[in-house]
RNA sequence: GCCGGGUUAGCUCAGUGGCAGAGCAGUGGACUGAAAAUCCACGUGUCCGCAGUUCGAUUCUGCGAUCCGGCA
């Protein structure tokens, strides 16, 4: 006796790879419902930047102010949610983004204990200790987290350290995983970089064009210039520009230099993963949620 | 036509009579609470060509090619 467990869709790719387009498609074509999965497009207020789409309906977009913390916790939370209303709904939920982290998370289940505390003044303290003190201290009080995390690699090191010491995460579900209750068909868009790192030069362009530097200038009257939202590539480079620090031609070409670099790293996040199925054609990907539906 | 300067990595250029360098660009990887973050790794290319000097030439000399200035 076979159960059939519910379906998701998860659309994955690189930035400019046309994952919205595709989207917005879908949406109308299988009246789905899309759940976007992309770290930066929470914030509201940060909206040319982040390459926004608000021509149609999206969840998880616009959602916290750029103040606000957010992180894969709260994503994995609200994704979810979304995902089972939508299920008991009957309507097909696709994931679209490009967050690895953020996307995996919820797809494999990944089990993020809940922070109730937390430890801004630890935190502080941590980042004056130098990251070789910080990987032994980690070592002694979470080895198994120490050993997923290069000695160099200070941010990382201090997260681990925090939440070993508040013992927010028993060490035991670093790596854990809980199967999702619902199956899960994950498209790939492939990209040729060359093509893919044009596109997204010319779209930085239209960006700046669009107003972007006036975007990114309301933001550091209203907010500090140190918030996590604002290592945002583009707006990091922007706010450099906007105090001086480089000429707006030197930001824009840092940020599209930057932009290549995170395609790159978003390309290891997927490429190796043999769940996805890549396609090259939008129409590739409505055949294959069509056969996974009827399957 | 004459006079000068150049020709070295995809681009801009540094450099040396003894295994060829930098910046930028490019590439691979890691990843469970900041993730568009953070971190790690990757440089063989007729040093324009040919000949000469030399133990040895990308480097010195000659000739040629080519580009850029200036003068005609």
């Amino acid at each position: 006796m076979l159960v059939t467990k519910p379906k998701i869709v998860a659309l994955v790719g690189p930035t400019g790879s046309g994952k919205t387009e595709w989207a917005k498609k879908l949406a109308q074509k299988f009246g789905a419902k899309i759940i976007s999965a992309d770290s930066r497009q929470i914030y509201k207020e940060m909206d040319i930047g982040t390459g926004k789409d608000k021509s149609f309906k999206q969840d998880l977009i616009d959602i916290v102010r750029p103040t606000k913390k957010f992180s894969v916790w709260d994503f994995q939370r609200l994704a979810n949610g979304l995902i089972n209303r939508y299920l008991n709904m009957k309507n097909l939920p696709i994931l679209v983004g490009g967050t690895g982290l953020y996307l995996y998370a919820v797809l494999y289940g990944y089990v993020i204990p809940n922070l109730k505390e937390e430890s801004e003044k630890l935190r502080e303290k941590l980042a004056k200790i130098d990251s070789r003190k910080l990987y032994d201290q980690l070592k002694k009080v979470d080895s198994r987290a120490a050993a997923n995390i290069d000695p160099r690699n200070k941010r990382r090191l201090i997260r681990a350290l925090e939440i070993s010491l508040l013992n927010l995460r028993p060490s035991e579900s670093l790596g854990k995983k809980k199967r999702p209750p619902y199956k899960a068909l994950i498209i790939g868009i492939k990209t040729d970089r060359q093509t893919l790192y044009a596109k997204i030069d010319a779209r930085i362009d239209r960006m700046i064009k669009n107003g972007w530097v006036e975007e990114a200038r309301n933001l550091l009257e209203k907010y500090r210039a140190d918030l996590p939202a604002f290592s945002t590539i583009g707006y990091k480079e922007i706010i450099d520009y906007l105090k001086g620090r480089i000429t707006l031609k030197e930001a824009i070409k840092k940020i599209k230099a930057n932009t290549h670099d995170y395609v790159r790293r978003q390309e290891t996040w997927f490429r190796k993963n043999k769940d996805i199925k890549w396609v090259e054609k939008y129409e590739e990907a409505e055949k294959l949620i069509k056969k996974f539906l009827n399957s």
